[in-house]
DNA sequence: TTGAAAGCGATACCAA
DNA sequence: TTGGTATCGCTTTCAA
């Protein structure tokens, strides 16, 4: 193993031009600098990660705490944990994964033996246990998600509620009086808040719109197909011509299947926007109109979030709501007399 | 933040005896271990990270590679990187992930740099470019499957081609004559090597037990519900009644209702053997025989070979096939003359 | 059974 | 623009 003091003999400077070279905290003449880059590449140096840690208290690793419960639905956790990795390694940092058991009491763990600079917290539940840990950790922690107690928390999400209010904004400027929302299961109502999220944001704007709203769960802990075709059936013999999916692409699928059944065309007969979908909606069957959540999007702010907290330690707990992005695909049609 | 030095101070002992009582590499009496254990309860103390790492040599920590290909089944993915989180934390190490680009690239640098004492492999492809940078490497790396060279390596994987072997055995031993094989996606078929070895078992094995076989693919990318249908009611119609189903859980869905809409009994009429199924069978509409890939053996065994390969650094680089386990659900019935 | 002290390999302060 | 060196908090050898 190479170390500092290896390539400041190679480049015949001290240690300390080395490690100023290489951290740019110093200015460095252009000629030692190349001396010593040079150095460097050929004797393969690379700091070491803890010497590193101890002498500049920056472990250079975030914690990413991740309960991964049973109902969570596993391409868009991936989806948030890849983008959480990205985005940390753009700044420069790597993740350390907490998963299961260790979500919560690693988090003290890891926190207490100074082996990460902030932690991020995936997998937010409304009752989270984690809020509590992260009042009492120094540790800069950022919530992707909002836990129903967020005073003096951190935290990062799509504003689910906005989310709903633009759905029902188009939908009612197209001139829809009646609207169906196709929701997440049961389950997930109960154990995450995101879905209330935006299922109130759905009936606070359709009341003031004065929209007739219906709304359906898609199964109880697991999407149910034939409870989606169901619900699909009654809405369009209702005569509902308007939906809005919060729910897995499955789900959508059902959807534009049971309204091509009935003999309609989605964007011409009926209306339909995807509401929050974390999967690429334009691999569906139809084009479909999406307001997105993007994990991309949540994941660098967060990133960002817990950089500023480290450099600034002043900066506030604050939560932070994305704002909804309306994409257009053509799947909303004015309604008809 | 508290540090040894106080723990000593406040036991009333040298800092020493406070890293031998905690790390037990040396006795210490009863007496000053237990002033010492309170002292470590009432101040709080965890040990710096950073300073360990330094001064013992070894991080306590694991770097996990998974490029998150897109074609990935996330469900079995993230199934396998929970279990190697618990399996690694049960020896005492944290897991550190590499995703993405950083899955190759991140090898070496974490390597370099000390920041894990080793690494899992996950998710590898035949012609994985990361097991040219594991030989290369001085520190241990586990394989979580078999590249096509694995010339130097350490693997651990189900063994496939025995769980052909032990389903075809099966099937034949009851007398069938004329088995399909459901197997994965076109594309996994090149993008791993899994499925081929799992085939070619199946193959060799039919072949020695004059067994005929016919084989299909469940999609091109993805799972295609009408054209896994289509395979299982063109066997059936051919009169086939033993069936080997090597794919997700939705394709033993598919085939369980066709066989039903046939009119036929699963256990009675047609036989049918889950094969290297790594979700929950035992959830499925009918209870069937499975031979199953279980990630937390495959994870538990990787971590114990890197920690073998960390205590006695001789330890030879070799290949772990783990024997198939057949686990009866009544799912296989005797061939009808 | 215990203690003193020499590192481990960086960072960053104080001088020059 | 550069160098010397104290320091970070622990592990482990050597001595007692």
């Amino acid at each position: 193993m190479t170390t500092i003091h290896e390539v400041a003999e190679a480049a015949g400077v001290s240690i300390s031009t080395v490690s100023y070279a290489l951290s740019g905290k110093r200015p460095v003449s252009e000629k030692t600098r190349r001396r010593i880059e040079d150095a460097v590449q050929t004797l393969g140096y690379e700091p070491d990660a803890g010497a590193r840690m101890l002498a500049g208290r920056r472990t250079q690793i975030f914690g990413l705490t991740e309960p991964l419960r049973a109902d969570t639905h596993a391409p868009t956790h991936m989806a948030f944990v890849l983008a959480a990795a990205v985005a940390a390694r753009r700044r420069g940092y790597d993740i350390l994964l907490l998963t299961d058991e260790q979500a919560s009491e690693g988090m003290n763990r890891v926190a207490a033996s100074n082996l990460v600079d902030a932690i991020l917290v995936l997998d937010v539940a409304p009752d989270d246990e984690r809020a509590d840990i992260a009042r009492s950790l120094r540790s800069p922690t950022v919530f992707i998600g909002i836990p129903d107690d967020a005073d003096g928390l951190t935290c990062v999400d799509l504003d689910f509620e906005g989310t709903g209010h633009l759905a029902v904004d188009r939908l009612a400027d197209a001139g829809h009086t009646s609207v169906t929302l196709l929701g997440q299961t049961e389950v997930s109502y109960r154990k995450s808040n995101f879905p209330r999220r935006l299922l109130l944001g759905v009936q606070e704007r359709a009341a003031q719109r004065g929209v007739d709203l219906d709304w359906a769960t898609t199964g109880d802990t697991t999407t149910d197909a034939s409870a989606v075709r169901g619900a699909a059936e009654m809405a369009l013999s209702r005569g509902v011509r308007a939906f809005i999916v919060h729910a897995v692409g499955d789900v959508h699928e059902i959807l534009l299947e049971t309204i091509a059944a009935h003999g309609l065309t989605v964007g011409e007969d009926v209306s339909v926007i995807s509401a929050a979908a974390s999967f690429d909606t334009s691999s569906l069957a139809v084009p479909v109109d999406t307001i997105p959540l993007v994990p991309q999007k949540s994941c660098e702010l967060a990133v960002d979030l817990a950089v500023r907290h480290l450099e600034e330690p002043g900066t506030p707990a604050q939560i932070h709501l994305i704002p909804p992005e309306y994409h257009v695909a053509g799947s909303v049609a004015p309604a008809r007399e």
